[in-house]
DNA sequence: AAATATCGCAACCGCTCTTGC
DNA sequence: CGCAAGAGCGGTTGCGATATT
């Protein structure tokens, strides 16, 4: 007794988002606000289905996303959070504000994994290893070792939350991809690399996708970027976009951004354990009491 | 230059969790 | 309390880009 599809499967768009959807979602949501998305196909006539256009916004559109190279840092911050938390990448991301939770598993998956077991061999940081490696040695060494590991996620974590050493993590706007800029970014590009002459033509227009876009006539560019002019209250500060909303839709667009996790109220008991660099005394408790957390710890 | 292999990323799928009635 | 629908999450796939043969 399967759960029926979330939105008819018939008559829907799939595959890679175009130009103008974008512009529509985009438009949609900077009046609307990222909320109740099952209206929003409705509401501008895409021919997506509700969870469709959720992931494009958070995963692409959304304000505050930084695309491309990771960091270091970030590097550094993704291996030791994944040690802990194992695949929660939305958890993991929580830890980087900047990234989504996609790309974090794409990340892991395309280039840590593979570093990972190129570097360490035997010894590894991954749910894999770790668990061999703690059949292999005994459990007070492993607990010393996983102290070690600890220590190392808290210092990078605190590296990530420390606002002049992190280039831009705890500084918001500065750095941050608004929607404008992506979507800017992929025009820049798309023109670039202008459509290949049509060949077997049965997409165009609307249903384009962005790299195979055969008919820049579909939609002419002046119009793109006279439509983008629309969302010139997104541009580079947040903060001014934030201006030009009612109350409402700005506290949408904040609580859309990642968690700030520099606060130490807000922190779960996982991080004010890591950051207590105090109270090594009594570690040992809350260490049971994480390690009966199930999978955080032990895989 | 062409064919093939590999990589990286966006998007989809299916499941679980949450919420409202 | 139970059900239905929406939202969120992690795993997987498809496909274009790039590297290699």
């Amino acid at each position: 007794m399967g759960r029926p599809p979330c939105c008819d499967k018939a008559g829907l768009k799939k595959g890679p988002w175009t130009p103008e959807e974008d512009i529509i979602l985009v438009s949609y949501i900077q009046q609307h606000g990222p909320a109740n998305w099952r209206a929003v196909p409705t509401h501008t006539g895409l021919l997506r289905c509700s969870k469709s256009c959720r992931l494009r916004w958070t995963n692409y559109l959304r304000p505050g996303i930084k695309r491309g190279n990771f960091t270091d840092h970030e590097e550094k911050l993704i291996i030791h959070l994944q040690a802990l938390l194992g695949n929660r990448w939305a958890a993991i991301a929580s830890y980087l504000p900047q990234r989504t939770d996609n790309d974090i598993k794409n990340y892991w998956n395309t280039n840590l994994k593979k570093k990972l077991k190129k570097i360490n061999g035997s010894e590894s940081y991954s749910r894999e290893g770790f668990s061999s490696e703690k059949h292999q040695i005994s459990r007070g060494q492993w607990e010393r070792k996983l102290q070690t590991d600890i220590q190392m996620a808290k210092q990078a974590l605190s590296d990530a939350l420390s606002p002049e050493k992190s280039s831009g993590l705890a500084s918001k706007p500065r750095g941050y991809a608004s929607s404008t800029e992506n979507i800017a970014k992929l025009l820049k590009k798309w023109m670039r690399n202008p459509p290949k002459p049509a060949s077997s033509d049965n997409m165009g227009g609307i249903g384009t996708p962005w790299k195979e876009n055969k008919s820049s006539n579909s939609i002419e560019m002046s119009e793109v970027f006279e439509s983008l002019e629309v969302f010139e209250s997104f541009d580079s500060s947040n903060s001014d976009f934030s201006q030009s909303l009612s109350p409402d839709q700005a506290s949408l667009f904040q609580d859309e951004s990642k968690p700030e996790v520099n606060e130490l109220g807000q922190l779960t008991l996982l991080e004010k354990w890591l950051f207590d660099d105090g109270a090594n005394q009594g570690k040992d408790d809350q260490l049971s009491d994480i390690k009966l957390d199930g999978n955080a710890i032990f895989f």
